[in-house]
DNA sequence: ACACAAAGTTCGCGTC
DNA sequence: GACGCGAACTTTGTGT
C-alpha cells in the first residue's frame, strides 16, 4: 500500500466547491427575499411592518417549541416518559 | 487658540479605563449567575431545567415587547399617534 | 367595482408566506453547509482553514469582477464592444 | 407536621428571580460599554480601533496573570512562599 | 473532546 | 454620504 505523498487537493477542492455552491443558493435565495419585499413596498405595505410581523410568528413558532421541551423536561425529571 | 499636537492620551486612556471597568463588573456578574446555578443544584434542582425556564420567561417578556412594537408601528403607518 | 373593506389580508398574508418560504429554504441551505463542513472535519479537515480558503476564493473573485467591470468601463470609452 | 404539597415552589422562584437580576444587571452593564463607544465615537475616536486596544490589553493581562501562575508554582516547588 | 447554543462583532442595506 | 438598523457570521461558553 502507498502513503498519499500530500493531502488530497481533489478532496478539499471538492468540500469548498460543494460549499460554495450551497452558499451561491443561499444569496440567490437572500436576493429573491429582497425582491418580495420590493414588490410588496410597491404594493403600498409597509416593509417594517412586514419584517416585525414576520419576526414575531418566528417567535412564536419559537416558543411554542420551547414549550414543548419543558414539558420534555419535566417529563423526564419526574421520571415519566411521553407515548 | 493652540491646536493639539496629538491625540489627547488622557481621554483615550479614561475611555478605555471606564469600558474595562464597565466588562470586569459583567465578569463578576457572570461569575454570580453561576454561583447561583450551583447553589440551585445542590439544593437538588435540576440545572438544565431552571435554564429551560429562565429561557422561556425571557421569551415571554420579549414576545410582550415585539406585541408593543408593532402596535406602535401599525399606529404610525395609520398616521396615529398614542397619547 | 366594489371597494376592499380592509387592507387586503389575503395579499399581505401571501407576501408574508413567500418570504417565509424563502426563509425555510435559507435556514436549510445553513444546515447543509454545516453537515459538509462537519464532514470535511470527520475527513481531517480543518474547519476553520476551509472558512479562511473560501473567504479568500470569494475576495479573489470580488477582484476579478472589479477588473472586469474597469475592462467594460475602458472598452466604452474607447467605443468598443466586447464580443 | 404538614407534608408539602409539591416541591418548594417558593425556593425554585428564588432561584430564578436572583438570576434574572444578575442578568438584567449584566444587560444594563452592556448597554453602558455601548454608550461609553458611542461617546467615544463623537469625541472623534475609532470604535473599532478602541475594541482592538482592549482586547490586547486583555491579553497582556491575560499573560501577566500566567507568569504569576508560573511564579507560584516555582515557589511551591521550591518551599518557598510569597509574603 | 465534540456539538450545540448564545453572545458579540462585523457587514450591508435603507434612510435621512 | 453618514448614520442607524437589521441580518449574517464568528467566536465563546455550556452541556453531553
Amino acid at each position: 500500500m502507498t502513503k498519499p505523498t500530500s493531502i488530497a487537493p481533489d478532496v478539499i477542492r471538492s468540500f469548498i466547491e460543494r460549499i460554495e455552491r450551497q452558499e451561491e443558493e443561499k444569496k440567490a435565495l437572500s436576493e429573491d427575499i429582497k425582491d418580495i419585499f420590493a414588490e410588496a413596498k410597491s404594493s403600498g405595505f409597509d416593509v417594517k411592518v412586514l419584517r416585525e410581523i414576520i419576526k414575531m410568528r418566528k417567535m412564536e413558532e419559537h416558543e411554542r417549541q420551547e414549550k414543548e421541551a419543558l414539558i420534555d423536561l419535566y417529563a423526564h425529571a419526574l421520571g415519566m416518559s411521553r407515548g
